[in-house]
RNA sequence: UCCCCCUUAGCUCAGUUGGUUAGAGCGGCUGACUGUUAAUCAGUAGGUCCUUGGUUCGAGUCCAAGAGGGGGAGCCA
């Protein structure tokens, strides 16, 4: 070890070099004892223990080692004579790197609300907790580049700011740089867009799928992976404005190539989640438990965290159309003695989530795919089945979440796809290059989203969106 | 956007049918102790009871409006 270099704290805990003169900092977790410091550095949720001698200590410097401050040790890695762990540092000078003014300082060293951390979201990253949702985070995210890359797909940047309106995925949030207060009008009194940034009217993204298509029509499969912007005034532990999305798009897959792709994602997804992220899945498992116990015993998870992602992985997810799914639903107890709020009655209507809860939590009891939708509840881009009802749409329901992945079969019929766009009085002039793609080279092809931050959630076991994204942004909400 | 719930010390919460000076645990501070594991022990400070208005002899408690937060629904990922 390079004299004078800074070790960090994971890998001193799976090296453990007793009797190695070490450097570390980090920020104190508790001080016991005027002896004991609980010290971490994000390196992993495991704190490594210093022991100071508090009697050769400054003891100016002995006071300002406060939970929260931030401090460099050096010292010599010894084994431990206490029982909650192997090895500690003898420390034999301390350093303040950072103060933290113990009677301001709002984090304590004992169980906070998470209402209570996501009003000091820039802080509350130093909780256990959120040290290992963002650790899980990251390995998602790499988990996901990793996937794809191993199966030849190309990661594609679509932009952020985009000029179409035409998806119809949600409200969008406006990008211009006119004076709100008083903005160029034309003669006969209409904001100007013409004069705006970029001459016309411009949002933000709700999605990249329309833009990643054309990539996929040139280097087969590809995939976004980046931020999405929805202005919809939704309030739910599963919605945020601003999220981020992983769009696959593959060429010559078929709905039901899409369907066993979208599968295999979330298995390896998980899977890899479990074999990275073992002590921090192992602490939000525990978490999970405890939280459990203050609810009533109905609301309760038949399995825990680790179980959950261990079944995920192992157990085939259930692929039925929409139509078997209409007949389970219309035959199950809770429609036939009408303890449904949305009563299934007929061929066409839309599932509300209580109806695919039940799918998913009662009925099968596993994840479920439920693919080819009637095609007046979704969107133009679908392709059109030969029954002439129905489009090559799935949905991926997951316990708990409700829908993570949505996707379809893209329409690659010129005439089919022009056709329905006249139908739903969509502004073509928009989408002429949508259009194109139908018009050179066309090819079946087909693609799904899959929100992060819920997959995020499913991982991590966290019961809202907002716990698993460091700082989420929702109607009436953008602090920090 | 709709429905429901919550707001009392820095944090988590008690606070009886409306009644004198609003409490506890944790945290902070002071001291003791010194191989602790959210250390322990003793002492101590700390309050716009979310805001505004109303009812009442009297409001933390009842009523109305507003603000903030949460849960559910819809929209979806």
């Amino acid at each position: 070890m390079r004299p004078g270099k800074r070790t960090k704290i994971n890998e001193l805990l799976s090296t453990a070099p007793v009797g190695e003169k070490v450097i570390v900092k980090g920020w104190v977790r508790t001080f016991r004892n005027n002896q004991f410091i609980a010290l971490n550095d994000g390196s992993a949720l495991e704190n490594i223990q210093v022991v100071v001698n508090y009697e050769d200590l400054d003891p100016s410097i002995l006071k300002r080692i406060t939970t929260g401050s931030c401090v460099s040790i050096t010292g010599e890695v010894v084994e431990s004579q206490g029982k909650g762990q192997k090895i500690e540092i003898t420390a034999k000078k301390v350093d303040i790197l950072g103060d933290a003014d113990a009677e301001k300082y709002p984090l304590q060293p004992k169980k906070h609300t998470l209402e209570f951390l996501r009003k000091i979201a820039h802080l509350r990253v130093r909780t256990n907790t959120f040290g290992a949702i963002y650790r899980v985070r990251h390995a998602m995210i790499f988990a996901v580049h990793k996937f794809f890359t191993e199966k030849g797909f190309y990661n594609i940047h679509t932009p952020i700011v985009t000029g179409s309106d035409a998806e119809g995925a949600g409200e969008m949030f406006r990008v211009t740089t006119l004076d709100p207060a008083n903005p160029v009008k034309t003669d006969s009194g209409e904001v100007d867009y013409s004069k705006d940034f970029f001459g016309k009217e411009t949002n933000l993204t709700v999605s990249g799928q329309l833009e990643v298509e054309t990539a996929c029509l040139a280097l087969s499969d590809v995939y976004t992976f980046g931020p999405t912007f929805r202005a919809e005034n939704s309030n739910t532990s599963r919605h945020l404005a601003e999220f981020w999305m992983i769009e696959p798009e593959m060429a010559f897959y078929d709905i039901h190539d899409t369907m066993d792709l979208a599968e295999e994602f979330l298995k390896y997804l998980a899977n890899y989640a479990l074999a990275h992220c073992k002590s921090d899945l192992e602490f939000l498992d525990k978490r999970a438990t405890e939280e459990e116990k203050s609810k009533p015993q109905v609301e309760r998870n038949e399995l825990s965290l680790l179980e959950r992602l261990q079944f995920v992985v192992t157990n085939s997810f259930e692929k039925i159309s929409y139509t078997e799914a209409i007949d389970i639903l219309r035959n199950s107890k809770p429609n036939k003695k009408k303890k449904f709020q949305y009563l299934i009655n007929e061929w066409g209507a839309d599932l509300q989530s209580e109806h695919e809860r039940f799918l998913v939590e009662k009925h099968f009891k596993r994840p479920v795919i439920l693919y080819n939708y009637p095609k007046n509840i979704k969107a133009f881009y679908m392709r059109q089945n030969d029954d002439d009802k129905t489009v090559a749409a799935m949905d991926v329901l997951f316990p708990g979440i409700g829908e993570i992945i949505g996707g379809s079969q893209r329409e690659e019929r010129y005439d089919v796809l022009k056709q329905r766009i006249e139908e739903l009085d969509i502004p073509e002039k928009d989408l002429w290059w949508y259009l194109e793609l139908r018009k050179f080279g066309s090819a079946p092809h087909s693609g799904f989203g899959l929100g992060f931050e819920r997959l995020i959630q499913f991982i991590t076991g966290m019961e809202n969106i907002r716990d698993v994204i460091p700082f989420p942004r929702t109607p009436e909400s953008a602090e920090f």
